[in-house]
DNA sequence: CTAGTTTGTTAGTTACGTTAACAAACAAAA
DNA sequence: TTTTGTTTGTTAACGTAACTAACAAACTAG
């Protein structure tokens, strides 16, 4: 057989036993014969190849199930030796961080609210992530197994370690943190991982292709093409707070201004600029905006109709630059169900058919998602892929 | 070993036969150690996979390497049996034709004039293009081999079997033009091919993602992406054509405004009506304008800038949403040379860091990139790659 | 208690690689 | 011209990881 070339942290194991770990983390426990039809091997190399896991620690046998005839097939599950994760959401204003094993089975959780609001990734998010880490670290049980790997989701744009990680700010994140020897680190953009975890637990879990758009405070996207996330070359794919705009004939583009204009500071001094005298005082927020709009409010309504029919042509340049077929809408604002129905229609007419959806998951979107991404490299580093 | 589940026409050979196979047919040709050591396989492998593949004729010996010292080496390409494919490019004005080989050598090709321009896909290419395949089917030679594959690059949106093909028009090629039986039949947009052929042959031959923007008559993209072709749900990804426009805080977006502005019909009506009293008539038509700004008319390099500007905004946005990190300009307009520095610049004040190319490939880039693909088909079926 | 079914193990076989050893073909040195 | 060392290709023996066949174990249903 051509040379396995491990790569360090898998044990040496058979193709095999490999494809059974990797199905059993991803499935979280199946019974030998459910493994073994998935995989199309036969028992005799089920039975090899089991016992070989079982003997370094990789699963465990957890129980026997009952068929209508027949004998007991036995269960497994993933065991201590294939370690555990962290996954940290390093947000504006909450840290969020899980303990999981490679199955996704949830260890240990926490979530730190931080002192003051931060628009940007700076020394104050840094030292609550070191903080975060280290008591988890600190928790650890004998039975968590190793730390496999460390993700940590971030609000601003990631490159991997050749790049300009200058031009990112995202070396803010070491001022005060310094990553765990041993285990590798994975950063990951939070939008992207928003969309990780819509595309695993939320709004989209059929489709390899979708975008999920983020409208809040800010604008961003996240694109699931495929089933893989892309990037880009500056990590700055889904960006499109850097759309062109205005964009016409006759007005010249500036750079980040749709950023500023979709945001909500901007959308709130419209709404308040445009408040009819007839409606009262206008709305204080966001949330305020919308609470009327649902309660029946006219003037709010055509302002988060605007809103959306704004949120409507940003989709439609997406999906003629991309075609996602499915967008996934979320954040503060475009998370609100009333939004998508004209998102959709608006889209529909300027470009190509896209079906838009409202987010169904809350704020551990973003560390639902940054969990699984670290999860998926940790799987990999064990079971040794040498991807082409 | 796990049962190889043969996909019909690639006969029964070993994973080494099928690597080595694989890569005489991307390299063209190579002596057996140079096979043997880029797949890592050793001599007796090698023996043993080689006698089989040209026992089948799927590779030939064609002659002897001498090298610095001992004995000569074999050289090897593939044989007749592997076959041939033939890729066509039914574009609007000519019908461009190759018969090749799998390791792309050319055996046959053909350029055929249509008597009329074609707005749209319809009978007179239909038409076109069924007697332009039976005449290369006529003349083939016993030495091609069966035939493999057949390729059409198209003018129209392309979506799968499954799909909308109603709403591409792509059916309006089979009108008058029946595909011979036995051949996978492979469809692709225009703009993507000649995105593959300037990732094959032209300007984005060492990166694996970039974006080719096509701007002439219409405009339309190809995206390459992690050195796979991004075609949407839709078959509409790249359809830069409808990017939302015009975008602004008081503006209304229209359906394909983007594409009525930048073509050049609507570019020729611009430069005309802005046209200066004192530097004599208009340009007639694109490539006047273009050369009269290449001799020095101020009024003709001002009209071409802002057009470069007009480019390196929508550059921009498609910056902004998938991050190439370089994009290829082509086109009867965005193919000349002194467009790019002005994209560039345009484009990398409104987004995010882009190197912008010139095409460096000329009217064949179209058939040569429906070759590439229609030959990796041909091939995938050949080794019967099951890819997940 | 027996018959039929499902699970798991043992024994033997097959496929496809490997290393070791050798023969053939060549250039350069003696 | 012969010798020496190098590269190529083949043959023989071997190893690994899958397979099938056969059997033992554990269970349900009649």
């Amino acid at each position: 057989m051509a040379s396995a070339s491990d790569t360090g942290s898998g044990a040496t194991l058979t193709a095999s036993a490999r494809a059974i770990f990797r199905l059993l983390a991803l499935q979280g426990s199946a019974t030998r014969p459910q493994l073994g039809q998935s995989l199309g091997l036969s028992r005799p190399t089920m039975s090899a190849a089991m016992s070989e896991l079982e003997r370094i620690g990789y699963v465990d046998r957890v129980g026997e199930v009952q068929g209508a005839l027949g004998r007991k097939a036995a269960m497994y599950r993933v065991g201590t030796a294939a370690g555990h994760v962290i996954a940290v959401d390093a947000g504006s204003t909450h840290i969020r961080l899980r303990v999981s094993t490679i199955d996704c089975r949830l260890l240990h959780s926490r979530v730190y609210r931080l002192p003051s609001s931060q628009l940007m990734l700076g020394a104050e998010i840094s030292a609550a992530v070191a903080d975060e880490v280290a008591a988890a670290m600190a928790v650890a049980q004998a039975d968590w197994g190793p730390l496999r790997a460390l993700g940590i989701a971030l609000p601003s744009r990631v490159v991997g370690p050749g790049e300009d990680t200058v031009a990112t700010r995202q070396d803010e994140l070491f001022s005060r943190f310094a990553p765990p020897q041993g285990a590798p680190l994975i950063l990951e953009n939070n939008v992207n991982c928003a969309a990780v975890a819509e595309h695993v637990y939320g709004a989209a879990q059929e489709t390899a292709t979708f975008a999920y758009v983020q409208v809040g405070l800010k604008i961003g996207m996240g694109l699931m093409l495929e089933g893989r996330l892309l990037r880009g070359r500056n990590g700055a794919a889904g960006e499109i707070g850097h759309l062109a705009f205005p964009l016409a004939g006759d007005a010249r583009p500036e750079p980040g201004e749709i950023e500023r204009y979709m945001g909500t500071e901007a959308l709130m001094r419209r709404v308040r600029d445009g408040w009819p005298a007839g409606e009262g005082d206008a709305p204080a927020d966001t949330s305020d905006l919308l609470a009327r709009a649902e309660s029946g409010s006219g003037a709010a309504q055509a302002a988060v109709t605007r809103h959306a029919e704004d949120i409507g042509a940003i989709v439609a340049s997406c999906v003629a630059v991309v075609d996602p077929g499915i967008v996934v809408l979320g954040g503060g604002v475009g998370g609100h169900p009333r939004l998508a129905p004209r998102v959709e229609e608006v889209a529909n007419r300027l470009s190509y058919p896209v079906e838009v959806r409202t987010s169904t998951l809350g704020s551990d979107a973003t560390v639902l998602g940054i969990e699984k991404l670290v999860v998926d490299r940790a799987l990999e580093g064990l079971v040794g892929e040498l991807r082409a």
